[in-house]
DNA sequence: CTTCTGACGAAAT
DNA sequence: CATTTCGCCAGAA
């Protein structure tokens, strides 16, 4: 697989359970990486055990429509994230909170991008 | 090489 | 609210 995609699944790791991001979120954290590029990750996870795929959501707070969409509900439910089918879950309460520093060091990423690209309550 | 298609997103309508 | 439009860019065909 291509640098980019493990880049990608190595972020989505460490966001905690019962927390989410966004597409967007997790592209201002990697240079070169849009949103759209995680989209593609996400869709071609090569674990779907190790890679907590289901806690990255659009910047609606919605689980973006597709087959088989229905199982991110049920995984979301079952870390006590509530969102019905169709709906949003509340960024408010689930958003997650960012990398911790060490992680901003290592990379070189500045904290700005992140904070901007965090969807508006 | 060109075209088309998205697990995207922000802004406009 | 819901829809549309446009910019985005890796892959597939």
């Amino acid at each position: 697989m291509s640098n980019y995609q493990q880049r990608v699944y190595e972020l989505v790791k460490i966001i905690p359970a019962g927390e989410v991001a966004s597409y967007g979120m997790i592209a201002s954290l990697l240079n070169g990486v849009t949103a759209r590029m995680v989209g593609y990750a996400m869709a071609a996870t090569p674990d779907p055990v190790t890679i907590p795929w289901w806690r990255v959501v659009n910047a609606s707070g919605g689980v973006s429509p597709r087959p088989g969409s229905d199982k991110q509900y049920i995984k979301l439910r079952e870390e006590g994230i509530e969102i019905e089918s169709g709906k949003r879950l509340s960024w408010r309460d689930h958003m997650w909170q960012g990398p911790p520093q060490s992680w901003l060091d290592e990379s070189g990423v500045d904290i700005e991008q992140f904070l901007m690209a965090r969807p508006k309550i």
